[in-house]
RNA sequence: CGACACCCACUCCU
DNA sequence: AGGAGTGGGTGTCG
C-alpha cells in the first residue's frame, strides 16, 4: 500500500529502470501476485473495478534476451483497471522471445473462458501471426518441418495453440501492431510482461505429470 | 569532407541502418566514388596513405536478393587505409549473389597489376571456390554442362575468371572464410559491397560491343 | 539429399 | 556499436 517514492511502485528492488510501474498503473493493471516473494504490496481489489465482458482485445510481449540466463515473461492487457490482465513467468528451460510470444497468445486465449466469445488478439510478433495464418497449415501436413528441412522450433507450444484455437466456438483473430510505435495496449502489455519475468517459474503440472507417469490426459 | 552527424557518414539518404559507415571507416577504406550521384563528399587521398605491395589478401561480398529488383555490388578489401580497396556495382541484367561473388574475385585479381605477384583471395563463397578448385576442369572438357545436363550458369564470368587466372605468372590461391563469424576482412568487404550496390550500373563496353557488332575481340 | 552464400520480415535484447 | 530468436525465399553446384 505505501509507495516507495512518490508516484512510483517498485516491483522488486535492485532492478534497472523500466521495470517500475507508477502506483496508478500498478493498481489498475496487475491482477495481484500469488508468489509471496514478489508480492511486496497487496493489490486493492475493488469489486466495482471488475469489468465484465466487453469487446475483448489483448496483447502480448516478452522480456528476455538470447543468453543463457534469459528470463522471459508474458503480459496480457485487456484494459485499464481490468482484473483479467495477466503477468506471468514463462516456464521451461528455453527462455526465448519467440517462445514467450507464442505463450502469451496461449494465455490470452485461455484467459477467456467463454468459448463462444470471439477474440481479437493484438501482438507485435509477426512470427506468431505467420505461424497461425500461413505456416501451420503446411506443417500439419509435413510433420512440422521448416523449408530448411529442420524440425520446427517450439512445436509444443505451437501445437497447444492450435488445439486451443480449434477448441473455441467463437473466432480468434490475430492482429499485428508495430512495437515501439506508441500503441497504448502494446506498451501496457510490455510492462506486464516485464513484471512477469521476475516471478519464479510456473511449473506446468500437466506436462510434468504426463512425462513422468503417462496417466493424466484430460486434454 | 563535412560529416552529416558527428561520427557518421551517410552514403546515401533514406536507407536503413547497416548501410552506413562511420566516417573513419569510410575515410580509410573507400577508394572514392566515380559516380557523382553517390559521391556526396570527396575522399581525402593522402599520398602517404598509399601502401604499396605488401602481402596481398582480398575478400569479396555481395548485397542483393533473389528478386526481380535485386542490386548486387562487390567489395574488395586489402586492408585499412589501403587505396586499392574496391567498391563496385555489378553490371548486367542478372543481379544475383553468385554472379557477384564470382565478379568480386575477378575484380580482386584485376586490381593487382603485377602479374608476377602471388595472390591469396579470401571469399566466403564455397561456390566460387568449388568452381575453381574442382568443377571447372570437367566443364572445360564437356562444354560447360552440369551433371543435370544443363548449361552452367554465369559461364561468361567463369570463363573470364579462368582466363584471368591462367594469364598470371604468380599463383592465385582461393581460401574460404566463414561469413558472420567475426572475420574482420570479411566484414569490411561486406560494407564495401553494400556501398557498391548503390552505385549505378557499370556498362561493360566490351561485352556490349561484342554482342551488337562482332568486331572487337581484344581479349 | 548435401554444401556455401545471398536476402526478406518481425520481435527480443546487450 | 553489437547479437539472438524464428520463419519464408533464391542463387548455384555436386
Amino acid at each position: 500500500m505505501p509507495k516507495t517514492k512518490p508516484g512510483y511502485y517498485a516491483v522488486r528492488k535492485g532492478r534497472k529502470p523500466g521495470i517500475y510501474l507508477t502506483w496508478k498503473e500498478y493498481e489498475s493493471q496487475v491482477k495481484g501476485f500469488s508468489d509471496a516473494k514478489y508480492q511486496r504490496f497487496s493489490l486493492k481489489t475493488d469489486a466495482e473495478n471488475f469489468i465484465n465482458d466487453k469487446k475483448e482485445t489483448t496483447n502480448s510481449f516478452c522480456l528476455g534476451n538470447g543468453t543463457k540466463e534469459a528470463k522471459a515473461g508474458i503480459g496480457v492487457f485487456y484494459g485499464d483497471k481490468d482484473l483479467r490482465n495477466l503477468s506471468e513467468r514463462l516456464s521451461g528451460e528455453q527462455q526465448t522471445n519467440n517462445r514467450a510470444e507464442i505463450y502469451a497468445v496461449i494465455r490470452a486465449i485461455e484467459s477467456c473462458e467463454n468459448k463462444k466469445k470471439s477474440l481479437e488478439i493484438f501482438t507485435d510478433s509477426l512470427h506468431v501471426i505467420n505461424i497461425i495464418r500461413e505456416w501451420i497449415e503446411k506443417w500439419e501436413k509435413n510433420g512440422y518441418m521448416t523449408s530448411n528441412n529442420k524440425p520446427v522450433r517450439n512445436q509444443d507450444l505451437i501445437r497447444k495453440l492450435k488445439k486451443l484455437i480449434d477448441s473455441r466456438i467463437g473466432s480468434v483473430k490475430l492482429t499485428h501492431v508495430h512495437g515501439h510505435q506508441g500503441n497504448y495496449g502494446n506498451e501496457q502489455a510490455d510492462k506486464l510482461s516485464k513484471i512477469g519475468s521476475f516471478k519464479d517459474e510456473i511449473i506446468e503440472k500437466d506436462e510434468k505429470l504426463e512425462n513422468e507417469i503417462s496417466i493424466r490426459s484430460d486434454l
